[in-house]
DNA sequence: ACGGGGAAGTTCAAATTTGAACCACACCCC
DNA sequence: GGGGTGTGGTTCAAATTTGAACTTCCCCGT
């Protein structure tokens, strides 16, 4: 076996920047969330993949794979906002065994009055913290890590 | 109420990106330890924080700080990693109320053996895709967001 | 000394997540 | 046209996470 490679000081305070930043980060969009809109973080993620896509509905397996879930996971958090009237089934005509999750009026609604805390919250502790050069290297270096891992 | 300040294409693409990349990168380290080492993610940074601690020790409070989760959450994870005998608990001399988690040598043992596996997928995912000028962005950039969320 | 405000950990029930097993169907190739 | 293989979603039990309540005890000011 190969000698380990290991990290070396900066290498090492970049990963655990990036783990500890994430970690804080998303305790306070959680706890934003939770108190301004009653939703979960991935419930909020939910919303606003159905409302960017066309005709606000996602194949279940889609919308799993975008929200980085898994399959179990998302058909809980479905059934959720469903008993909530904010998202609603419905069958896929090309294939039966698809499912499509549809925004309902009223879930886009608690979507649009949430966005505006939310995004408050991304900017006032991620987007306004970083220089435009910080940020233009986590969108491309961080983009990149993200299409290899298959985002 | 003030007009929301929405995130523009590159600040939306930067966040999803931190988004994406920190929940599919978790998610292989996940996987990878499981398979390798028999640990969670949360369990293998708990044995990490104590590894480099003095005396291998600390108090539960700041673990669960350094590690960023709640404190029941690190009382659960605690009380497994004793079971499996990587971890005991020893009380606090100057504080009756505090309790130590303190790494076993077997503990130890574990955490030099998951290592090498665990570093080599950060590499892989994260540390080699990343340019230097990257790198050293998200040390700073993330570092920062990080100190004022209070990390 | 003494009371109040906090901090340290644990406990508990409820909510969520995980991953494997499963059903039904789509697709492809001989 | 009949398997064999793979995909889409759900189900289920077990594991984990959450947050609030609780118990003890520390620390500070009076």
């Amino acid at each position: 076996m190969p000698e380990t490679h290991w990290l070396n000081d900066d290498e090492m305070a970049a990963w655990q920047a990036f783990l500890t930043a994430g970690a804080l980060l998303n305790r306070r969009i959680e706890e934003q969330l939770k108190d301004e809109s009653g939703l979960s973080h991935l419930q909020y993620e939910v919303l606003v993949r159905l409302g960017a896509a066309e005709g606000g509905r996602l194949r279940m397996t889609e919308l799993a794979a975008v929200v980085v879930t898994s399959k179990s996971g998302l058909t809980y958090q479905v059934t959720q906002l469903e008993k909530a009237g904010l998202v609603r089934r419905s069958s896929c005509r090309d294939d039966v065994r698809g499912v499509y999750a549809v925004l309902t009026d009223e879930g886009r609604r608690r979507l649009e009055a949430a966005a505006p805390g939310h995004v408050g919250v991304v900017r006032a502790h991620l987007v306004d913290v970083l220089t435009p050069d910080q940020l233009a290297a986590v969108k491309e270096g961080l983009g990149e890590v993200a299409r290899r891992l298959g985002g």
